[in-house]
DNA sequence: TACAACATTAGAGTATAGTCTATAGTACAT
DNA sequence: ATGTACTATAGACTATACTCTAATGTTGTA
């Protein structure tokens, strides 16, 4: 598929895509056969790419974590350990997330119940 | 405390306290009697936002949000129910976020498990 | 064949959140 | 009184992640 058929798929603007094909984040390739244009071409891997940019920029991932994350997934530029290494990682920073979103929690029910009994 | 003391105190530079300062999280007060300089003094309170700032920074607030929930705290620009509806707000958005880090940590569970298996 | 709707690249512009530099004045120990 | 360490303000600079504009070429339907 073309890049304006990608955009309506996944909902992401044809700037961004290309923005993201910049970056390193996903790739089309161009059709050698065709030598009047040089189109290019996306397939249903990079719909999948691009769903995952999405979920992993709201839970806070860089571009260059995301991209790290994909490679690690997708490519084959590292070894089935570096692989692995990257993804325990990753989980890692999540699990720290989610330890960090809980506290805050914590700290808003408190200010809730300072509120409600009047102690500011 | 003068900034100084209050940057030392909770590892925040004085360039982003003042950035803070002049984004509306923070406020410093001048001491009319001296009138020799205008420095500004800043209680225990403040080195408790700068650490809420911190803390809320990480879980992905941005500054307005972190300015709105410290305003729901710490100031009476809103009535009880406005406040309490603010924090409720936060929490929801805490809330959304957890569940989506859920999300991301099976999706890279996913990753691992289609890894070991060479699934890809 | 005209033209709307697409495609490309390069580069400029925006928002957020700092971070740093320059300039100038103040405080205080020696 | 002088040097070091502080203070204030204004504004320039940076990184990240887009977002948009301009210029130019291509495709496909009326």
């Amino acid at each position: 598929m073309l890049i304006n058929e990608l955009s309506k798929k996944t909902g992401i603007s044809t700037h961004t895509i290309r923005f993201y094909e910049k970056s390193g984040l996903i790739e089309g390739k161009q059709d050698e056969s065709v030598k009047s244009n040089n189109y290019f071409h996306y397939d249903e891997v990079t719909v999948e790419k691009l769903e995952f940019i999405n979920d992993a920029k709201s839970v806070g991932f860089t571009i260059r974590e995301i991209a790290q994350i994909i490679d690690a997934w997708y490519s084959s530029k590292y070894t089935k350990e570096q692989k692995l290494e990257i993804l325990e990682g990753k989980l890692k920073d999540l699990e720290q997330k989610m330890k960090e979103i809980k506290e805050m929690k914590n700290q808003i029910l408190q200010f809730k119940d300072d509120i409600v009994n009047n102690r500011c």
